[in-house]
Parts: C-alpha cells; sequence; structure tokens
DNA sequence: ATGTGACTGTCACTTATGTAACTATCAAGC
DNA sequence: GCTTGATAGTTACATAAGTGACAGTCACAT
C-alpha cells in the first residue's frame, strides 16, 4: 500500500548522486575552493573548446544563471576570458587561460582517481549492469550524449 | 587526457536525479503545494510509522535542519502531531493526523504512477540492470536499506 | 548531588539556487 | 528605416539549503 523511500526510484537516484558528489567535492573544493558550478564549467571549457556560456550550459546541463555566476568567478581568477563575437555582439567566446588549463590539468587525474576507486567497489558485471542502467535511463528520460 | 562530463559518473548520476525528480515534483508540488522535504517527510511518517525528527531524517536521507523545516510545516497544515516523549523530553514523537494520512494516501498513486512511467520507458532486461546497478551503488556508497 | 560530555531539535547567519525581469543585440518583414 | 519577436547574458528578488551556535535534557562517573 504505501511507498516505501528506499524502493523508489527518484529517492535512490538522488541519494546516490549526493553520495558519490560528496565524496568527489573535496577534489576541486580543498584544492582550490572551486564549487560544483565552477568546476563543471572548467571541464566543459577542457572538454568543447572556446564555447559561449549558452553552450557551456547545454554541455554541462546548468542554468544560464548557474554558469553566467560561475563564469565571473573564473574569470575573476583570470582562469579564462571572454571575448565577444564580433559577428553577434550578444554573445562571448569563452577560453581557458594557461592558468585555467593547468587547474583544470591538476584536478582531472584526482577526480578520475576518486571515481575508478568507487567503481572499483563493484564486480565487473555491475559495473555492466551500472553502465547499461545509465546509458537506458539518459534514453528514458530523453537526455542526449555528446552532440 | 580530458575527462569528458558525458561519461562521468558524478555527473551522470546528478543529471539523471534531477530529470527524474523534475518529472515527480508536479504531483506532490501542484496538488498540495509541497516541497520535497516536505513530501519526503510524509513518506517517511506513513512508512515508519510514528517517529522521532532524528530517525526520520535517517530514513529519508535528509539534514536535520531540512526535517525540522519540513516538521513544522506540515504541522502548521495540521497533517502531523508532536508529542513529547516523557521518557526522553529531548525528543519528540511525530504521527500524521487523519488528515495527514489522507494527504499521503492521495499522492500515494499518482506518484507510483509516474515512476512506472519512467521504468515502462526501459525493456524489462534493463529495468533487471537497473535494479542491480543501485543495489550494487549503494552497498559500494556505504548505504544501508531498511533497518 | 554534581560535573562532564553527549544528544535532540531549533535558530541565526551565510551561501546557493531558481524565477522573472531587464539590457543589449540581432534577424526578418514590412 | 522601423517595428516585431527572438536571443545572449546579467541582475534583482525570493526561496532553499548548509553551518555553526545554542537551549534544554540526558547518562554516567565521580
Amino acid at each position: 500500500m504505501g511507498l516505501t523511500l528506499d524502493s523508489f526510484l527518484p529517492y535512490r537516484l538522488n541519494r546516490l548522486s549526493e553520495a558519490v558528489s560528496n565524496e568527489m567535492r573535496p577534489v576541486y573544493r580543498d584544492a582550490h575552493g572551486l564549487n560544483r558550478p565552477e568546476w563543471r564549467v572548467l571541464v566543459a571549457l577542457a572538454d568543447i573548446g572556446p564555447a559561449t556560456a549558452k553552450a557551456i550550459g547545454a554541455h554541462s546541463a546548468q542554468h544560464k544563471t548557474k554558469v553566467s555566476r560561475a563564469v565571473q568567478a573564473l574569470e575573476s581568477r583570470r582562469w579564462l576570458t571572454r571575448t565577444v563575437d564580433p559577428k553577434d555582439r550578444r554573445s562571448e567566446s569563452l577560453a581557458l587561460t594557461p592558468a585555467g588549463q593547468r587547474a583544470y590539468g591538476s584536478l582531472v587525474a584526482p577526480m578520475r582517481a576518486r571515481e575508478d576507486d568507487i567503481l572499483a567497489r563493484l564486480s565487473q558485471a555491475d559495473r555492466r549492469a551500472l553502465e547499461r542502467a545509465l546509458a537506458a535511463l539518459e534514453t528514458a528520460m530523453a537526455i542526449e550524449r555528446d552532440h
């Protein structure tokens, strides 16, 4: 009759998402004082090269105000530069500076290591099931990957 | 070399968790103006019967201040009552009122229906993989289910 | 009985986030 | 050229959330 939180998909996903995030956060927070939106903009920029704020938001699944604030923060660190597009002066191209690239480079390995550490707690078969489940759910929720 | 957000576990989990939550939220928000912490306290109380705020927080994986605020909100709706434990006057037993039970009862079916709708977009094999993946990750993240 | 430390729940303060409004710019049609 | 509607990004405002401090209570040892 009841709903049993422990077997309720949205609850389980949210709880796992938070647990994993909480385990990753110290890496970018303790090393550089970054928050998650800033970390994600950093990755997105390294991921898809110079791009507009809108593209970064789409790629990192973040609201435009989050991106706007994160970009301001990263700019004040001089980790990225903005260049107004002369073809369309509403938008600006964002690009990592060498300092930004270095910061990103210093975070990739430890972040990967923590992810690997979590995945290593799963059996090979469980990891296959996880990859399958994530891909299936992403399709079910109409999330397009890459571009 | 890079990190590729689209294949990064924490990012994928968070994105899916938000997508699923966004699809569920209208049910409890539009019908009763509840927010997620309130909805969860409601479920938790229906789930484990009269309990302390601490137990509700543990069962629903929510910070004690979130629980405290949600309990105040539900109390002001007269959906739950507090009874100070005479054995330990620091804690109080929370219990749903008939009105609270009715509200909960009116939400279970539509919430279940939305969950089923999402799961119905997956193949049988994908659903099995999902269940396996969730259980494995919960173990990996040291999340104990039930009690 | 009394002091120490731990615990329950609340509050104040700060920070994070979303919504909606706004500025500046553009493209297209008239 | 001007108007209309759409777009990129920022800002103001309101809401949500976490941190740390706090009051009141308890268990236990002295």
